[in-house]
DNA sequence: GGGCAATCTTGTCAGTGTCAAGTTGTGGCC
DNA sequence: GGCCACAACTTGACACTGACAAGATTGCCC
């Protein structure tokens, strides 16, 4: 309608960039197709084009999500330092992370998700595999439930503000890292 | 419009029923105002009059949640009993759960939902005063840290349905009593 | 029994997601 | 170089939603 071109260039990357600011702030609850394309000034059904969907939206959300957090995984040293670089990734794309474990804002069966999150998986499971082998007994699967469960509650407690007052002004990843000890002899 | 009666009897109630229905398998997404009025027979206005606001009625959700969960550890045992306790709570009010820790959902100054919060973050500090005493300079804060970011990364994974294939048909809260132990001697 | 407040209805408005059909630009193929 | 198929985007429409305002009904309390 403007003296914008008829093309943007790249409209995908800028809705979803648009839509990554909106969801950070307001989560996904307050993203609006409509509001995007003002955004990026294009027509209110451009992204449609390019997402199908809301959902569709989303589930491209979520797949990036994995993709950054199987990166992320991946140099991980030891099974702490996945630990930490899972909560990292958690502050880091705060966006990303929330979407990724909403199953009910996304396409379970889309292919690109599904080989996403296969792949962050894996990452999980070989920096447990490579750190701690069962010497004692332990088994990999309940390591695996067990470091995921602390990082992703730590990570998703952190990011609702739940945290705010038990913090201070410490460093949450030095304050993770101190976690499991503090969780064994006590219980 | 038909022949039932002007005043419904307790439509709060069942607005309330109603929304956990809709919310424990479609989210909070799913929710919609008009949809409940409808399944309660009522106008579409109705609702408005006892909660206000979509976000209202969300609050309302989240202060009963709250509620419910601290009259659940209250009578926790020990520390550990306290995480099974938690995660039951969140199995067996999924709507409930989600809900309290959804903060962009909800009016944050809500007078109800602060001190029902309250009351429940009592009630896991107390369990780990009772617990666990500091004698080998344990920080009771660094436990409450650790014990709910186990349990509710515990509990949200679960909820996600993302431990399904690790967890097989073993009982939820038999693995989660079984974490604390497998996460020290590993990392 | 009369009024009054709580409860519920009806009507309306702006905003949203989605679909269908048309326009405009681009790259490739001869 | 010209043409054509396809991708990118627009316009228009429809049903749905949350919110608000104003009116109707009901039960309760003095």
């Amino acid at each position: 309608m403007s003296d914008r071109p008829y093309h943007h260039g790249d409209l995908r990357r800028a809705i979803l960039a648009a839509a990554l600011d909106v969801i950070a702030t307001d989560g996904p609850t307050g993203l609006s197709l409509r509001d995007l394309a003002r955004r990026a000034g294009v027509s209110h059904a451009a992204p449609a084009h390019h997402f199908r969907d809301r959902t569709g939206l989303l589930t491209a959300i979520a797949a990036e999500g994995h993709g950054l957090l199987a990166a992320a995984l991946a140099e991980a040293a030891d099974l702490r330092d996945a630990g930490v670089r899972y909560v990292r990734f958690a502050r880091e794309h705060p966006a990303h992370f929330q979407v990724m474990f909403s199953p009910e804002l996304l396409r379970a069966a889309d292919l690109e998700l599904t080989t996403a999150r296969a792949l962050s998986a894996a990452a999980l499971t070989d920096a447990i595999a490579t750190t701690a082998p069962a010497e004692d007994g332990t088994d990999a699967r309940l390591a695996r439930i067990a470091v995921w469960s602390l990082a992703h509650g730590f990570a998703t407690l952190l990011l609702g503000h739940n945290l705010d007052g038990l913090l201070g002004d410490e460093d949450p990843e030095e304050v993770l890292r101190a976690l499991p000890m503090v969780l064994f002899p006590s219980v």
